[in-house]
DNA sequence: AGACGTTTGTGAAGCCATGCACAAAGTTGA
DNA sequence: TCAACTTTGTGCATGGCTTCACAAACGTCT
């Protein structure tokens, strides 16, 4: 009976890669008591094209009200529903240095669905303190640690040499979703998920764009050129 | 005369995208005292198609040498080069919450170009704290700072609620690219450049894929439904 | 009840990125 | 010198994403 589009049809990973922070925002929304947005007002707000909204949400289902708009609670709930934030996913770091204590201290973590179960670091001099209430252990008790208590996501936080190895352990550990932090990219077998967050990447981007905002602005160098 | 493509011709964004990725691989290489590499080799490395580096290559210029392949320091220099990390950015880290501290540690910040050269907190019982060497000051001061020693990044790495308004003091204090963690979407003037980097955001694609693995293997709810 | 104004959902078109396949260009060895 | 082999650089086709533009659907007001 249930046709819900969110499990049947394919969602784009452009569309997915937004939906974040389309509910990011109906949530902002909803703490401030609005009740229903148009495509055209909640576009505005993330920062993309209306009809690109319409579309994005068009793979979800139909959820608008035509003439009217979206219902804010409505249209949060079924995101949360198509990105699979009605369950509760169990997260687990390795690495606790400086970052690893960031993440762990992070409040977006347990805002939404994430929940941290596990925190690892080989370093004798960091086993056994508690962050956030959870103890940190070494790498090697992750195994008994999955069985025990199923961890569904985990975080690498380490220097980039020891990412692999880390990396080998998550998935012999059973875990097949990884979040890398590390500046390396790491092999996995076929239907692990790897996703890779990496700041100098992020300023190198931003460099590039700089550069070419201070070429255009100031410089007469290469005017003449033939092709 | 100098016919440098990469200050000319334009560089498609996702081509730019990877180029951090091909370099990172590049100086790895270069350490290991690999001398060459074919545009086979290193696409296996970075994990692409060795058509889509040469392609992302062939934006720069023509380095390779057919028969060969690529000499592995000139095209790291050419690929530094077109990123602009011939040049020295200096960056300034506005947050120093776990977050904040972090960032200035982290070690990915100096390998290429990148010099931390101001912290930035209102907290007064971080104010004057002293990292990687760098005393944290309030805020109000960055516009002197960068005055008499200009900074060409800002990151933004506080809490959502206060981004905004970070964001606004460093644009007003003549900052024009801005790297921020905070999840919130930031409304900046024409020119001014902003990356996004938000970790709820990445464990939500993450928990997307993860629901839908778990549901392609286990779940025979909706097998049959009408289109 | 019916006309009017608003907003959604979606074909269709255009654009950008990816992947294929091959000619051009270089090296090596005889 | 020349043939055989390797690898680059790129024209072309393919596929996916974005944007446009509008019919269908809803609420409202008379």
């Amino acid at each position: 009976m249930s046709a819900d589009p969110a499990l049947r049809r394919e969602i784009p990973d452009a569309t997915v890669a937004r939906l974040p922070e389309y509910l990011r925002t109906l949530s902002r929304l909803a703490e401030d008591g609005v009740l229903s947005v148009s495509s055209e007002e909640l576009a505005a707000e993330v920062g993309v094209r209306s009809a690109q909204l319409r579309k994005d949400l068009s793979h979800l289902g139909s959820y608008g009200v035509r003439g009217v708009g979206y219902d804010v609670e409505t249209l949060a709930l079924e995101i949360s529903r198509a990105l699979g934030l009605t369950e509760d996913w169990p997260v687990a770091i390795v690495g606790m240095g400086n970052l690893g204590h960031a993440l762990a201290s992070y409040s977006g973590f347990v805002t939404k669905g994430f929940r941290i179960v596990g925190l690892y670091d080989d370093d004798p001099a960091l086993v056994d303190e508690r962050v956030v209430g959870v103890r940190i252990r070494p790498l090697r008790e992750i195994v008994d640690h999955h069985q025990v208590d199923p961890i569904a996501i985990g975080v690498i936080a380490t220097p980039a040499p020891a990412a692999q190895a880390v990396c080998d352990a998550l998935v012999g550990a059973g875990i097949s979703s990884i979040l890398n932090f590390a500046p390396a990219v790491l092999s996995v077998p076929e239907g692990v998920d790897v996703r890779r967050v990496d700041l100098s990447t992020e300023l190198q981007i931003l460099a590039f764009h700089a550069q070419r905002k201070s070429l255009a602005a100031g410089d007469l160098r290469s005017a003449v050129v033939a092709p």
